[in-house]
Order: C-alpha cells, then sequence, then structure tokens
DNA sequence: ATATGACATGAGCTAAATTCATGTTTGTGG
DNA sequence: CCACAAACATGAATTTAGCTCATGTCATAT
C-alpha cells in the first residue's frame, strides 16, 4: 500500500504549515490552496497512516499525541531542508562578465524585457547587452552576439539549441468590435476589418489552415499595419480583429482591452529556441541564463 | 518562482535515492520509475534550485560540494521522518473486541474475503464474524450486525453512509466463444446464447440501456443460472455471455479464462458503500475498518 | 429555531509527473 | 580508430494526482 516512503513528503508539509497556522482555512491562505484541498491532504494522510492526527474538537483544532510526535519530526526535518534550502541559494554560481544577447523585435521587447530583471538583480557582475533585430544568425556565427533567442530554425552542428517555449497565436479584436460584428465562429471574421502585417494577407493564412473548411471566412476587407505593436494598439481601437503571438498580447488580454476569439482553432505554433556556439555553451555565464530562462515557462510565455 | 518551500520534496527523494543507489537507471528500479523519470527529476531540481549537484564524469556519477551538502541535510532529514513514519506505524491503535460484519453475497465471498487478511493480522485482538446475505439492513438496525456494505441505498438519519467503491460491470465470456460468435459488437450477442440471473432476462436490462438504438441485440436465447458464482462457471466453459460486477471475474480476465466484450459501453454503475449506525461508528473498530476498506479503494475492487 | 462559521465530501478538471520512443555522449573491445 | 554498447538526455504523449468548485454536515452562537 505505501510504495516508498510511507509518509507522503507533499501532505506532510501541508501537515506542517496547519498545525502551525492552526486552522484548515488560515493554512490554505498560506499554501496558495482553498481549505478543500488542506481537508482531502489531511484525511489522505490519517488513511495512509492509519492514525488519527487531528483532534477536530468543534471549532478548537487539537493534536492527538501521534499528531504531536510527527509535527515534532516535521519541525526538525524541514527545518534542515530549509536550512539545505538557504545555504544553496546563497552558493548559487553567480554570472559575471559580459553577455550579448540578441532576441527577435517583439519578443525581446515584450517578454524577455519583463523578466530579465531578477536575473540581473541576482547577479550583480553580469553586464548584459541586448540586440534586438531580425537577423540574429549572422551575429552569433561572427561572435558579435553570445546567444540569440529566435524562432527561426538553425540546425547548424556548431549550434547547441535549447528549447524555450512555443509561440502560440491567438485571434483577438476589442470587446466592442466584437459585439457590433457579432463574432462567434471564424466565419463571421467575413463582415469585418482584419488587420494584417501584409497587404495581400497571407499573415493570415497561418489561422486559416487551422479552421475547418465550413467555417472559413472571407477576408475581405483587410487593413495592412507593417509593425506588430502598432497592430494591437489599431486593434485596440476597435479598427479590426488581429491575429499575434498571444505573449505579444498578454498585459492586453488581462486587462481586457482586448478579447481572445475562436480559442478551439489552434494555428500552428512556432518554437522559440535558444541558440549558443557549442565551445561557449559551457561558459558559466552562458548556462546560467540559459537555465533561467528555462525555468519561467509555464505560462508566462502565454502558451 | 518557488512558491512555498523552494525544494520540491518529492524530487529531493529521488535526489537522495539516487546517490544512494550510485545510477540513475539503478535508482529508478528502486523507486518503481524508469530512467526517464529520475532524469526529468534531477534536471528540475537543478534547474529549481539554480545549482549543479550531481557531477556526471563519463560513466560514474559524481556530486557537487553543493550537491553533497544537500544529500548530507537529506540524510538527516529523511532519517527524521522515517523515524517518525515508524513510530507511527508502531503507534497505530488497534482494533479489538467483536465486530459483526455483514456484506453481498457475491462481493463478501470474493473481494472482501481476499482482503480481510491483513487487516486481521495487524489486529490480533479484533474478532470478526462475516454474515453474507442479501437482508442487511434488518440485522443492522436490530444490532444483530454492526457494519454493512451494501450496493442498495440505505438513507435513514441514523446511519452513517461511507462510499467504498464504484462497481463496474463487464460483459464478458470463454475465448472460444468469442471466436464462435463472432462477437464484435453488442448486436452479435443475438446469435448465441447469454446467461442471466433471471429467465426473462431483465438481468441485462443494464447493459442493453447503455447500448446506442443502432447495435441493440435480439436476447432470444437466453440461459437462466440463479447464482452469479454458478453463471461465471458456465461461461468459462462456454455456455454463454455474461454480464456481471467486474470485481466477481478480476481473476478469471486476469488469467484470461474469460475475455471482456465491448469495453466501449459503460453500464451505469452500482455504488457500494458501507452503513454503520452513527452512535457505533464512532468506536475504535468500526473506524479502523472503515478507514482500510477505504485505502483500497483503487483497482482492488475492479472499477 | 435559525443563522453562521469551520470542516467534509464528490465530481470534474488541470497541471504535473511518468512513460515511450529516440537521440546523444562516453567509454570499450575488435 | 572505428563500431558498439551502456548510461543519461530529450520531446511528446499519456496518465495520474492534486486542486477547485459546489455543496453538505455539524457544532455553536444569535
Amino acid at each position: 500500500m505505501f510504495v516508498d516512503s510511507l509518509l507522503d513528503l507533499p501532505q506532510l508539509r501541508t501537515f506542517y504549515t496547519l498545525v502551525q497556522a492552526g486552522s484548515f482555512t488560515a493554512c490554505a491562505g498560506r499554501l496558495n490552496r482553498t481549505q478543500s484541498a488542506v481537508s482531502h491532504a489531511m484525511a489522505k494522510l490519517e488513511n495512509q497512516t492509519g492514525v488519527t492526527l487531528l483532534a477536530r474538537r468543534g471549532r478548537t483544532l487539537g493534536l492527538t499525541e501521534e499528531g504531536r510526535r510527527l509535527y515534532q519530526a516535521c519541525e526538525q526535518a524541514f527545518a534542515t531542508l530549509d536550512a539545505a534550502a538557504d545555504d544553496l541559494r546563497r552558493h548559487q554560481t553567480l554570472a559575471k562578465g559580459r553577455l550579448r544577447v540578441g532576441a527577435t523585435l517583439e519578443f525581446g521587447s515584450s517578454i524577455l524585457m519583463k523578466h530579465m530583471q531578477p536575473f540581473l538583480a541576482a547577479n550583480p557582475d553580469l553586464e548584459i547587452d541586448f540586440t534586438l533585430d531580425h537577423e540574429l544568425l549572422g551575429p552569433l556565427l561572427r561572435d558579435d552576439l553570445d546567444l540569440i533567442i529566435d524562432c527561426l530554425e538553425h540546425p547548424l552542428p556548431t549550434l547547441k539549441k535549447s528549447p524555450l517555449f512555443r509561440e502560440t497565436y491567438v485571434v483577438a479584436c476589442a470587446p466592442g468590435f466584437r459585439k457590433a460584428h457579432r463574432l462567434r465562429v471564424p466565419a463571421d471574421l467575413s463582415s469585418g476589418p482584419v488587420l494584417s502585417l501584409d497587404k495581400a494577407g497571407a499573415w493570415w493564412n497561418r489561422f486559416l489552415m487551422a479552421v475547418p473548411d465550413r467555417e472559413q471566412p472571407q477576408l475581405d476587407h483587410i487593413i495592412a499595419v507593417n509593425h506588430i505593436r502598432a497592430m494591437i494598439h489599431a486593434a485596440i481601437e476597435g479598427m479590426g480583429a488581429l491575429l499575434v503571438p498571444r505573449y505579444s498580447v498578454l498585459e492586453e488580454l488581462q486587462r481586457g482591452a482586448l478579447v481572445a476569439l475562436f480559442p478551439a482553432i489552434r494555428p500552428t505554433e512556432d518554437r522559440f529556441s535558444i541558440y549558443q556556439k557549442k565551445v561557449k555553451a559551457g561558459q558559466e555565464k552562458q548556462r546560467l541564463l540559459t537555465r533561467y530562462l528555462q525555468g519561467l515557462s509555464p505560462e508566462e510565455f502565454g502558451s
């Protein structure tokens, strides 16, 4: 029944916090969980051990004798582990020197800048230069850059590629625009203007290919804007619907300036990767930055 | 980035085992995981802490200075926790006295008996009587039984109900029978005999109701057998297809004496619950048995 | 009595951990 | 020196475990 360790570590941590907090609700608060989660966890712990640990006396929470002993063990064990964690943090190898980073314009100016601050703060002896451009491979090979973040494939044997995140695309528009044009399904896009990076509307192909034949819209009314940021502002003003990488409009979606359309349609994704010369990828400063960026991955990139 | 504890406890346990085992593959063996799982876990641990812990020197596994310190902390912390776990196990409150348990015939004689041994062994001072019958509520209310396990609903305010498991049904037959009658879809059942608890075939309604109209079989050739165990033996001999609770044929399915048919069809499930008088549910012996049975839950019941 | 606060419960869902299939690196024997 | 094998890494798909939501129960206060 108990395969490896008799005690389930996450549950113990919950138990430990619960005793300190004094109530399920308070414990849930500290752990950023709901009261329900704490309750489930404690029920499971008591079942797995087969021992009653908590004495629910009406509205006050007590411990059984066994619970008290377990708490003491937790106190000691977690103190040890937390000390070890602090120790690790202090001994985190710090990057130093100079690092020249390249990235695509849109990604670099939004997401990358937004997340570099903590890394810079943690590594005060590191100086970073950013170069935002579309042509990144050349400078990398010429050693004008040490590390680039790009969504193009560069399959060269001298380069080390580290996947960073998948760029997902969204169709979005201003809330008022959706209402005015009654946008419910992709076909409804025929009725209003759409914003495109190019005049011909090829920009939208990525989306159209993901739409089932039945619902294909006719994109007749195209407004070309050759700059993504400008396109976003145009969309916010209600000039039309747009298709952009989700990361570029994370903030607008959150505060409601734009609303995402047709979540069921999933356009093909691009993959952003970090590229570095293999010979230099081993350097501490490069390794640390790579690791830091990969550590962000969840939905910080909107994927 | 690290919300609660800086160190992810399950990953630490993996790290600890890895160092002891000396290799990823060996560690995976001890933890009943794959090598890949260990690799993923360690990669994540090193990323989250931002510290290199393992020195992969070719074919031998070493530790960095930080890794060594972390291992020592683990050693101490886990020793404490394991000791606490042992302590808990020793102080597990034991049931004693006499407990009269009732259960339905089929469930009691198969699954229940199969799983009671460990509980009895762990509680030598407990004497248990089993009563297997279909009429269980009366004896419970009359205090001839202390605790019953039943799939009927007994919504009485004086009773405490504890859900135990969901009884799923399967259609099955002998492998030869399936071949002989070419059973591919439910409609194929028309071509051969089916076993039923009752002569009229109402026993099969539970299944028929889950079959889409298009595929409804005509159950003309019904062989009535008024006992489930006998029905199972009949099916093994190739006398027909049967419909039974999955738990009653777990063993036969495993060793291939019977094969499950139409896994896509999901007949409605019954729920087995433990019922006890509320006034007696608080007693240690009743609580412990309830907890033990609920702890089994996974697929021990075939659901 | 009824309302209120605190925990329990179940179903459904989401996110994380695991596995599968495959690639990469390092040491070994031909 | 090259091919091979052993040990770990990686990505994608899948499974599982844990969380949340909605609701129920119970004890205490009004």
